[in-house]
RNA sequence: UUUCCUAUGGUGCAAGGGUAACACGUCAGAUUCUGGCUCUGAAGAUCGUGGUUCGAAUCCAUGUAGGAAAACCA
C-alpha cells in the first residue's frame, strides 16, 4: 500500500467523474497556437494534459490552434513537436483546428439559422463602443436585428470574397448587457486575406478563438479541456456555444500558469528577445524555452520533476528558480560523469617533481553511480593549472584551499604545499610553487597528511583547450514583469561570460554534442550543439551548490 | 464603480470540522579525496473582524488585499 498522495483539483474532478460514471474515457488535449516556442510553462501543461491520461487511461490529442495565420508557421509547429516528444509524451492524435474550418463554417450558419448570429458592418471602432466597459452596459449594434436569411446571405457572400478585409464580422448574437463582457455579442468570423499555413488560400475568413476551441474539443469528444486562468471569463462563451450548436458537451478547466522567478514567460515577450537579437535565437540556453533549457543540458526527466514539484492550482504563483536548479542538480549528480576543467587558469608548478616525468592517474567517474561510472586516465606532470580562486596570497578565515604554507590534496593525485608564488607587474598571481608528498598518492597514501581541501587542476602538458559558456539567470530581478517600464531594462549583463579558453583534461576530447558531465567543483555542463572535435563548446547548466561564503 | 477568480512559513503546495504535513530555500552541525552528494537539527505560516461549534485553515457573514475581464490575438 503506497502513501496516498493528495489529488490536485482536477484530479479531483476527473476522478469524480470517472466514479460517477460520466465518463468512462477520459480525453484531453494539448492545444498550443504555432506562433512561438513552446517555452517551461508549457511544460507544466503538457505534464498536466499528458499525465492526466498515463494516469487514468483515456489519451491526449496534439492539437495545432491555429486560427489566426499572420503569426503561425510550420518551423514552430515542428519545434512544439520536437519538444514533446522530447520530453517523453505520445500524442493520440494530431490534429489542426484549421482541419475543422468547414465543420467550423457550418456551425456558424447553424447559428445564423437559429437567429442567433448576424452580420456586421459595423467599423472596430465602432465596434469597441458598443462593447461598453466592466461598469457599462453596451449598446446593441444598429445591425443585429438583420433577418437570419439576410445573414446567411451576407455570410456566404463574405466566404466567397466579396467583402474586403476588415468590413465585416460575424457576430454571435447574446447579450449586450452582459456583466461578462466577452458575452457582449463575441466576434465569432472575420475576414482575413491572409496565406495560411496548412490551408493555402482556401480560405477568406477565419474563425476566432472562441469559435474554434471549444467547438474543436466538442468535435474531438475531449471531456476535460483544461486551460489557463485567463480563459476563466471565456467558459460562458465556451458553455454558451456548446448549448446552442447541440455538440459533445466537452468541459472547460482553468489551472495557475507557471511563473518562474528571474525570466518572462510570455510568448510575446520571448518573441521579442529573439527578433532583438538580445539573446541567440528561441533555443539560447537562456531562454526559458523548452529548447532553450535542452541546450543547456537540462534533462527532460528533471524538468518532469520540476512540473510535478510545482503542483496544479489556481493562485497565482511564482516559483523560485532554485526549484528548476534544485531538479537538475538532483538528476545530474546521479548520471553526470565527474571531469576537471580549469575555467580561470594559474600555474601550478611542483618543484621537487621529477623533471619531465609524467604519471597517468585512475579517476572514478561518478561517485554517486553504483559502480561509480567507471574509471578514466588522467595524465599528471609537475605543471598543471589549477583555478585562480583556490589560491589566496592571504586567507580568509577557514579557508581550505592553497595559500603561502598552506596543503592542499590535487583530486586523484598528490597532496601539495605551497612553497612560494610569483606575481607580474600587476600584483596579479601568475604561478603557484609547491612541493608534494610522493607517499600521499590518491589510493595509496601512506603520508598520515590529512588536509582539508581538494582542488582540481589539469596537466598543462596534455590539456586540451574548450570554449566554456557561464549561463546566469537572464534577467537581474526576480519579477522582470512586475517592474516598471520596459522588461528588457532588466536583463542581466552578466547572464553570459564566454571564457574562450578553458582547460579540460583529454578525456573530454571529442565529446558528443549534448553530452553532460560534472567539472569538479565547478558545476554541470553540456556540450553545446555547435561543438566540434576541433573547437569544444560547453554550455554551463547550473552551478553546484556552494556553501562556501567569506 | 461592475463581474469573476484567489488568499496557509521566504517560495510552492497539502490538511475537505479534531496534533497545520511535505518540498525547495535559509541557518547550524556531522561526514567528505568535489566547501558537491549524504546525514542530523533549527527557525519560520492559516489576510482582518465577527459568528456557528466542545472544537474552525476548513462552515457562515463582512471587510481587506492581489489577479483577471475592453483585441477583427490565442
Amino acid at each position: 500500500m503506497s502513501e496516498e498522495k493528495s489529488l490536485n483539483f482536477i484530479e479531483e474532478i476527473i476522478e469524480n467523474d470517472l466514479k460517477s460514471g460520466k465518463y468512462q474515457t477520459l480525453v484531453t488535449r494539448f492545444p498550443p497556437e504555432p506562433n512561438g516556442y513552446l517555452h517551461i510553462g508549457h511544460a507544466k501543461a503538457i505534464c498536466l494534459n499528458f499525465g492526466l491520461t498515463k494516469k487514468y487511461g483515456g489519451y491526449t490529442n496534439l492539437r495545432f490552434d491555429d486560427t489566426n495565420p499572420v503569426t503561425e508557421k510550420t518551423e514552430y509547429v515542428n519545434s512544439q513537436q520536437e519538444d514533446i516528444k522530447w520530453l517523453g509524451f505520445e500524442w493520440k492524435n494530431e490534429l489542426h483546428a484549421s482541419d475543422y474550418f468547414d465543420e467550423l463554417y457550418g456551425f456558424a450558419l447553424r447559428l445564423i439559422d437559429k437567429g442567433l448570429a448576424y452580420v456586421d458592418e459595423s467599423t472596430s471602432e465602432e465596434l469597441a463602443k458598443q462593447k461598453g466597459t466592466p461598469t457599462t452596459v453596451g449598446t446593441n449594434s444598429p445591425f443585429r436585428d438583420r433577418s437570419p436569411g439576410e445573414n446567411r446571405d451576407l455570410f456566404e457572400r463574405m466566404r466567397a470574397g466579396e467583402f474586403a478585409d476588415g468590413s465585416m464580422t460575424l457576430r454571435a448574437k447574446i447579450d449586450m448587457a452582459s456583466p461578462n463582457m466577452i458575452m457582449r455579442d463575441p466576434i465569432i468570423y472575420r475576414i482575413k486575406r491572409e496565406h495560411h499555413h496548412r490551408t493555402g488560400d482556401k480560405w477568406c475568413i477565419y474563425p476566432m478563438y472562441d469559435f474554434a476551441h471549444g467547438q474543436s474539443d466538442s468535435i474531438e469528444n475531449i471531456t476535460h479541456s483544461i486551460c489557463t486562468l485567463e480563459y476563466v471569463p471565456h467558459r460562458e462563451l465556451y458553455d454558451w456555444f456548446i448549448e446552442k450548436l447541440e455538440i459533445f458537451p466537452s468541459k472547460q478547466y482553468e489551472f495557475a500558469r507557471l511563473n518562474l522567478t528571474y525570466t518572462v514567460m510570455s510568448k510575446r515577450k520571448l518573441l521579442q528577445l529573439v527578433n532583438e537579437n538580445l539573446v541567440d535565437g528561441w533555443d539560447d540556453p537562456r531562454m526559458p524555452t523548452i529548447s532553450g533549457f535542452r541546450r543547456r543540458g537540462y534533462t527532460p526527466e528533471s524538468i518532469l520533476e520540476f512540473c510535478d514539484r510545482i503542483g496544479i492550482a489556481k493562485r497565482e504563483n511564482l516559483i523560485e528558480l532554485s526549484l528548476l536548479e534544485f531538479c537538475i542538480r538532483e538528476d545530474l549528480n546521479k548520471s553526470a560523469n565527474r571531469v576537471m576543467a580549469v575555467l580561470d587558469p594559474i600555474k601550478l608548478t611542483i618543484n621537487n617533481y621529477p623533471e619531465g616525468q609524467t604519471e597517468v592517474m585512475t579517476g572514478e567517474n561518478n561517485p554517486e553511480a553504483e559502480d561509480k561510472g567507471g574509471t578514466r586516465e588522467i595524465p599528471f606532470s609537475g605543471s598543471l593549472w589549477i583555478e585562480r580562486e583556490d589560491f589566496m596570497e592571504e586567507p580568509a578565515k577557514k579557508w581550505f584551499r592553497l595559500a603561502p604554507g598552506a596543503m592542499v590534496r590535487l583530486k586523484h593525485a598528490y597532496i601539495v604545499k605551497c612553497e612560494d608564488f610569483v606575481k607580474d607587474a600587476n600584483g596579479h598571481i601568475t604561478e603557484v610553487i609547491c612541493s608534494y608528498l610522493p607517499e600521499s598518492k590518491s589510493g595509496n597514501d601512506t603520508s598520515g597528511v590529512n588536509v582539508k581541501g581538494t582542488i582540481h587542476w589539469v596537466s598543462a602538458a596534455h590539456a586540451q583547450i574548450a570554449e566554456v559558456r557561464l549561463y546566469d539567470r537572464l534577467f537581474s530581478v526576480p519579477s522582470p514583469d512586475a517592474e516598471e517600464g520596459d522588461f528588457k531594462d532588466y536583463l542581466n549583463p552578466a547572464s553570459l561570460e564566454v571564457v574562450e579558453t578553458a582547460y579540460i583534461e583529454p578525456a573530454l576530447a571529442g565529446a558528443a554534442p549534448g553530452s553532460r558531465f560534472q567539472f569538479i567543483r565547478k558545476g554541470y555542463f553540456a556540450v553545446d550543439k555547435n561543438s566540434t572535435p576541433e573547437k569544444l563548446i560547453f554550455n554551463r547548466t547550473v552551478t553546484l551548490k556552494d556553501s562556501w561564503k567569506k
